[in-house]
DNA sequence: TGTATCATGTGAAAAAAATCACAACAGAGA
DNA sequence: TCTCTGTTGTGATTTTTTTCACATGATACA
């Protein structure tokens, strides 16, 4: 089982989501079919989907349901991935609002906050949690994913505090480069630099 | 001028976090500092900052301020980009309070429904419109960009009239695959892929 | 003032990713 | 049944990206 990269990541969760939605009810689609959609060479895609073990057919090409089963395989959509998120705000709202979630797999147990205001309360169904019950709970329930949503100026300090609670992979929301030692990955959603590539796709 | 790649727009805006946020106060900084952070090559990030022609100094490195304006600069941060968001939900909450936007140039004006319970409410100082008025405001105020926030079912449909209206930039957060016109840009925000990513830096 | 240092800037090399090109052959249709 | 077509699967090539390696020279400091 060799690894996978970034970039072939995200094609498949593309094409996944492409399988899911925009051919529902098709029995074939081709790799052409996938190409065109994405604007992506249709060899790449044929590559891509090898990567997933998944043989296509002559002159019909790639069963769908096969082909998105297999998606879910190769990228763990099936296995249980369980997060917290810190900062109950905007966005940790519209996260733990997000449906689609469940469908990969990611599973958001609860929110962590320090505002007196929001703790106890409920957001989409979880239950808002004050911050220094954290340690606790990791320890209880064996947690390795934060989702962190706070605002850029305490995003450095939680991070201390979650990373000595033995968190291990941080999906950063925050637009803060996070200082953390070796042994944390830190995923940085940058969601300003899509922007300026999808801008940039007029240029170039 | 030569075209910029989206892995180096991507890099050099984490660039700029950094120097925004974790640098505030600090005169110089090293490419190695840099790559420290960002578990990169340091000759990488010269080369990024090159790019932005930007020269930095003998054991000293760049200077923090000339390099952050010269960042802002190479992706346009400072020119105005006005966007509606479609989609009134969660998701669409957050991002018009998304503050650090106003930094990056991005100017949200509006959002656009089609719930009447919305229609005619504000969100983060931002009023929500009828989807129907967007043909109408889009020639009046010539808007190009629009982040799509609706429903996965919905996507689509909405697409197709938000493309009739002339928009050309689509920043899709729905996790369906759009069909345009090859004239339309379509950006994928493929939020889940994000975190399949992370998990898979792991194994790597 | 002189010197050793350390970060830059950049060619050259390596690695990774994408594209090209096409043989193979299953299936559609005559 | 036969032929033609369209799509796969994959080697070879090209392009892009990253890493390596080091000459250069400004700066700190004795
Ligand atoms: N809103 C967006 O769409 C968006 C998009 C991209 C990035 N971001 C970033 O995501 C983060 C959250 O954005 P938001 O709009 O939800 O902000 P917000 O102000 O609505 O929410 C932040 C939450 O964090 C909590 N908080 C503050 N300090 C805390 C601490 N020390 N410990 C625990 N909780 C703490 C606050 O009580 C609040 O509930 C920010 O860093 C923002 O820059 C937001
Ligand atoms: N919530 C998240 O964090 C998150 C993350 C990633 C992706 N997404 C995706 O973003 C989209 C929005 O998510 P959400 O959580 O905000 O959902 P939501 O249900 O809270 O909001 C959707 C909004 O779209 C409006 N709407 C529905 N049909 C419409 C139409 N035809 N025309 C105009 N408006 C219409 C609804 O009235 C509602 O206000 C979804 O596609 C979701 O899958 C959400």
């Amino acid at each position: 089982m060799t690894a996978i990269s970034n970039k072939v990541i995200n094609r498949l969760t593309l094409y996944h989501c492409l399988l899911k939605y925009t051919c529902k009810g098709k029995p074939f689609i081709a790799s052409s079919e996938i190409a065109d959609l994405l604007d992506l060479d249709d060899s790449l895609v044929r590559k891509d989907i090898a990567l997933c073990g998944v043989l296509g057919h002559k002159k019909q090409g790639y069963v769908v349901d096969e082909l998105k089963k297999s998606i879910e395989q190769k990228l763990g959509f099936s296995e249980r991935k369980e997060v917290f998120i810190i900062g109950a705000g905007s966005l940790g709202t519209a996260l733990v609002n997000y449906a689609d979630f469940k469908d990969y797999g990611i599973d958001i147990l609860a929110l962590f906050d320090n505002d007196p205001n929001k703790i106890g309360k409920e957001i989409g169904g979880k239950r808002v949690v004050s911050l220094e019950k954290l340690s606790n709970l990791i320890s209880r329930i064996n947690i390795k994913n934060i989702i962190l949503t706070v605002p850029p100026q305490a995003a450095q300090e939680v991070t201390d505090y979650a990373v000595q609670c033995g968190v291990r992979f941080i999906w950063n929301f925050t637009p803060t480069v996070l200082r953390v030692p070796k042994t944390v990955t830190v995923y940085y959603e940058n969601i300003v630099s899509s922007f300026m590539q999808m801008q940039n796709a007029s240029i170039a």
